[in-house]
DNA sequence: CGAGAAATACTCATACTGAGAACGACATCG
DNA sequence: CGATGTCGTTCTCAGTATGAGTATTTCTCG
């Protein structure tokens, strides 16, 4: 970048737009981070502690700081600090810009420019609360989110063993439930958003694989596509696929040791291969072509 | 939304947020606007009066007014400020969020973060200066833009009858020739990625059309996507595609009154369907499978 | 008028997809 | 232990989409 003449602008820049008099405009990052626990599509979310909208569920967020970090370094930060996860931990955690969102009203204190990310993570620890927020916890999103769940129904029964226990951490309380079911602020409109990128993003991108550990099966595999896009896939077919794809996974050479729930050979292990796109891609059943 | 407890709330934020001591940071709207001018892509740029950057070209844009417009609307003002439309023609403009750039020093001055906007635009009068702006006009993407062409050359000679003149509008001088041939700020990224986000999205969007006129032939949209893309495309081929791809033309019956320029036949005029999505899509050629 | 160019249509080989079936490994139940 | 059912994996087959090339007709230009 080449270098300002730096007073003479400054004073320029400063009169005609002085922060205070004529752009009081908070910048916040909000994170719509998205796991699988017990097969059913998780979200990361605080309880807030005060007004407005105290008790109520939001995406854990806050404001960026000025002059030290970037958006990424920002919501990054964000998510670190409401997992609990250290830096090795959030090297395996997909982080990406989502948009943003500035309606003059959309928090009642003040013009809010709320700049959202989303992420996918594996298989997480309980979240604990971090700054300001009461509780944190994962909660399911169908749960929430009028457009949680596509226009289907639910995938299939799916009943995996482990506990079902889906409001994690912090408070015992279990806030949001006024009625309304929604998050606070907009960020139900900002979760939905994240909900569809992310089914969109799964379908050319080998992103599906950040939901899981370092091996998984094609089943696996599968059910993480079954989960995000609520819907049942032919297995024989995604099998086809996933393999035929150039870089989507590649084998570990090994079997799955675990015993089949219900019978069954054991599976084939796959870790995530290099591809940075799916090329052909995996396209969601249906979309009822054109005109939605 | 739920009514907010208001002084409370308000006496909290403020003290641990004054916007003047903790969160001095800027937020303005940029827009990459694209338009076709003499078939090569076209990007509305402003030339800078002050520092920094002084004499360079930019795209255009500016501050939000807190707590007056939302971001679509700071973006659709400074659109129409900036290319004299009026309502009705900023109608026929596609208008959508490109995503946020944050970091702490991309602005010598302070911390701004600004949200960036793409616009798809037909052929367009010459651009006229708008707020502070010394000048404006529409550049040819691949005289700014490093990455304004994919890899490949040009697609081919392509020389229509009009002025050549790329630099249209308000100062006759030719700023941003100063050795870097780039845009002030970071706006080279910015509109590098607005160039990837419009290649890509004419593969699953009809919005190849809105940078047509209301009625077009076949040809006309392909050279759109041949532009856009940067690679010649199979005529034939495209035209079935076209056709089969469900709402994406619809006839208007006429024909081209138009003479060809080289002789063949009138072609057949279409005008856009109703389809907000493409499908199946038309993908670009190549693309190099997985990995890049 | 003849050459060349362009719009559109057609052909053919190949690739990809959805649906279903086959087969063998394994668990659980009786 | 054997019957029964589940599940991972592979195959087959038909329908559809794609890339490349060619044919036909209608223009313009010289």
């Amino acid at each position: 970048m080449a270098e300002p003449d730096g007073t003479q602008a400054e004073r320029d820049f400063l009169a005609q737009y002085d922060p205070r008099a004529f752009d009081p405009i908070a910048v916040t990052v909000d994170v719509v981070a998205l796991t699988l626990r017990a097969g059913r599509l998780h979200v990361l979310a605080v309880e807030r502690g005060g007004q407005p909208f105290a008790g109520r569920w939001a995406l854990p967020g806050g404001f960026v700081r000025a002059g030290r970090e970037s958006l990424d370094e920002a919501a990054a930060r964000e998510l670190a600090e409401e997992t609990g996860l250290d830096a090795a931990a959030l090297d395996r955690v997909h982080l990406e810009q989502l948009g943003s969102y500035g309606s003059p009203h959309r928090d009642p204190r003040m013009h809010v420019v709320s700049v959202a990310y989303l992420a996918f993570a594996p298989g997480l620890p309980d979240a604990q609360p971090g700054g300001d927020a009461a509780g944190a916890g994962w909660l399911p999103v169908e749960a929430i989110s009028p457009a949680g769940q596509p226009d289907e129904a639910r995938p299939r029964p799916f009943e995996q063993g482990r506990r079902t226990g889906a409001y994690g951490g912090g408070a015992g309380r279990r806030p949001g439930h006024d009625g309304s079911g929604g998050l606070a602020f907009d960020h139900g409109r900002i979760l939905a958003d994240g909900l569809e990128r992310a089914r969109a993003k799964i379908e050319y991108t080998p992103l599906a694989t950040a939901f899981l550990g370092e091996s998984f099966t094609i089943t696996e595999l599968r059910e993480v596509y079954e989960t995000v896009w609520g819907a049942a896939l032919h297995a024989g077919n995604f099998h086809r696929k996933v393999l035929s794809v150039p870089g989507f996974v590649e084998s570990t050479g090994e079997t799955d040791t675990r015993p089949g729930s219900r019978g069954g050979p054991r599976a084939r292990l796959y870790r995530a291969g290099d591809a940075r796109l799916l090329h052909p891609a995996l396209l969601r059943p249906d979309r009822e072509a054109g005109v939605r």
